[in-house]
DNA sequence: TCGGTCAACAGGCCGG
DNA sequence: CCGGCCTGTTGACCGA
């Protein structure tokens, strides 16, 4: 299926967000793999495109999931008890087992309304499992540990996954405002170069690059010997007119 | 029929 | 090394 809305992910977007709406999760802090880091220290989202080389090359023969009737779960289930009380196996009669306990075939497994609400109470309090919680879900839900595991596991994923394209709307937004700030930005210099050329200096001068003189600690000249010019641009009059300064200079 | 959902799994990473 | 978790994937099922 693949990423949502990136169906060939060439691109791996990674984003940080200082999400406050994202799940608690009790994830290690590093972890290589992370695309997605949870606690970014900034209020303003990231946003880097890169190449994916290898593509996360994991589970690229993972077709042998199902053929392989799995190794571990042989394991599990010949370890634990087979008790699925409550499960409901959509097709074929539940409790079909060949064997060695392993389910014929894989059936899928439909947790019942009582079962996946007390699951995702579970998962409100904490979204990790210790080992006894892990045992005492599985025991009241009539359902193996490894279920419970799985379960956790899957729903840690949507949750994220849902984030994700929450934080990915965001970014969005905040890519095409910046777009938009830049090309308004890119215009307005434009019309001051043209404006440039046809004005004198002073008038070339935004607002913003006016600052107090720091003679007079005045905008603008009160002055009335002086010229119009609201204050004088480069040294000082008085620097150059005193005697001192003079002095020096002629030595 | 097809796309979406979900349980289940494989394989990798990491900390204890 | 083991257990827990993450990520990507598969296949069964379901509804439009």
């Amino acid at each position: 299926m693949g990423f949502h809305g990136f169906p060939n992910a060439e691109l791996v977007l990674e984003l940080g967000l200082n999400s406050s709406s994202m799940v608690e999760t009790t994830r290690r802090p590093t972890k290589k793999s992370n695309l997605m880091s949870f606690d970014h220290p900034l209020d303003q989202p990231s946003l880097s495109l890169a190449l994916s080389g290898d593509s996360c090359g994991g589970a690229a023969g993972g077709g042998s999931s199902f053929s392989n009737a799995s190794v571990k779960r042989e394991r599990e289930v010949a370890s634990e008890d087979s008790e699925r009380g409550g499960a409901i196996y959509i097709s074929g009669e539940e409790g079909e087992e060949d064997e060695d306990g392993s389910v014929n075939g894989r059936k899928k497994l439909r947790l019942t309304k009582a079962q996946s609400g007390l699951l995702e109470e579970a998962f409100k309090l904490h979204t990790t499992l210790n080992p006894q919680k892990k045992q005492k879900l599985a025991r009241d839900l009539k359902l193996r540990p490894r279920q419970v595991e799985v379960w956790f596991q899957n729903r840690r994923a949507r949750t994220k996954l849902k984030q994700t394209e929450v934080d990915c709307e965001y970014l969005k937004k905040c890519c095409k405002r910046l777009t938009d700030e830049n090309q308004r930005l890119r215009r307005e210099v434009e019309e001051m170069k043209t404006q440039r050329v046809s004005q004198p200096i002073y008038m070339q001068l935004s607002a913003a690059t006016l600052t107090m003189c720091p003679s007079c600690e005045q905008i603008g000249d009160t002055n009335p010997a002086s010229t119009n010019i609201p204050f004088t641009l480069g040294p000082k009059k008085e620097f150059f007119n005193s005697s001192l300064v003079h002095q020096r200079l002629v030595n």
